[in-house]
DNA sequence: GGTACGATTGTCT
DNA sequence: GACAATCGTACCT
């Protein structure tokens, strides 16, 4: 059995790392208290392989962190609204990353539920982390946390990989994933835990915005 | 320097 | 079910 702590479990096929991280708990500490979450959805992406990762261009100043060490977070905003959080996976120089979809808030809800009513809506706790922009608000997450280790057992991040199966993964196209060309079921990249009401509900991409022909 | 667009969410009908 | 919000980034001229 391989080692699979620290850096090590990150360090392998991003595809691989994904289905691994289903089950898996994420905790922040933040001065106003901890918040734990076991991860319930995910989806890989890979790096310059893949047209619907933000790495398939090449790096940037955006993505710069997902070219970097693996056990990293790799945050970025979206639509200017929400922060949407990933976990650089495979060797250095790969950029591959797990996107955190959804997860189920097992330590902290008052506080989650906290900071999802000052970002202006309140739901159930079920709801807390039920999305991508939605499991950032709920860990306090945002910008400044992008190139933030997870893997540092007294560091304010913490994800502890499950330790046994999580349950029934199953897996699918991708959410919202445009770039990939219309080809989502070339990868079925989505994984999460059968059963779970904290996955978050499919959406197809919607279909690429054309310029209406002169008429 | 300018423009188009996005790994989503919340609200309105 | 459909659409607007909102701004940084990437890409083009």
């Amino acid at each position: 059995m391989r080692d699979l702590s620290g850096t090590a479990f990150f360090d392998r096929p991003v595809v691989e790392v994904a289905q691994d991280l289903l089950g898996a708990t994420l905790t922040r500490c933040a001065p106003e208290g901890a918040v734990t979450l076991r991860l319930t959805e995910v989806e890989a992406y890979d790096g310059a392989n893949d047209p619907g990762s933000h790495a398939y261009r090449g790096r940037t100043r955006r993505n710069g962190t997902m070219f970097g060490e693996p056990g990293h977070l790799y945050v970025y905003r979206h639509l200017g609204l929400h922060h949407c959080v990933n976990v650089v996976c495979g060797p250095r120089g790969a950029a591959s990353a797990v996107l955190l979809r959804a997860g189920e808030v097992t330590e902290g809800a008052a506080l989650a539920r906290a900071r999802r009513e000052a970002s202006g809506v309140a739901r159930t706790d079920r709801d807390l982390a039920r999305g991508p922009a939605r499991l950032a608000v709920a860990l306090g997450l945002d910008l400044a946390d992008d190139g933030a280790a997870v893997t540092e057992p007294d560091g304010d991040l913490v994800l502890v990989p499950a330790v046994a199966p999580a349950g029934t993964v199953l897996s699918g196209p991708r959410v919202g994933v445009s770039g990939d060309g219309g080809n989502a079921d070339l990868f079925p990249w989505r994984f999460w835990l059968d059963g779970e009401p904290s996955v978050s509900a499919y959406r197809p991409a919607p279909p690429p915005r054309r310029t209406p022909p002169a008429t």
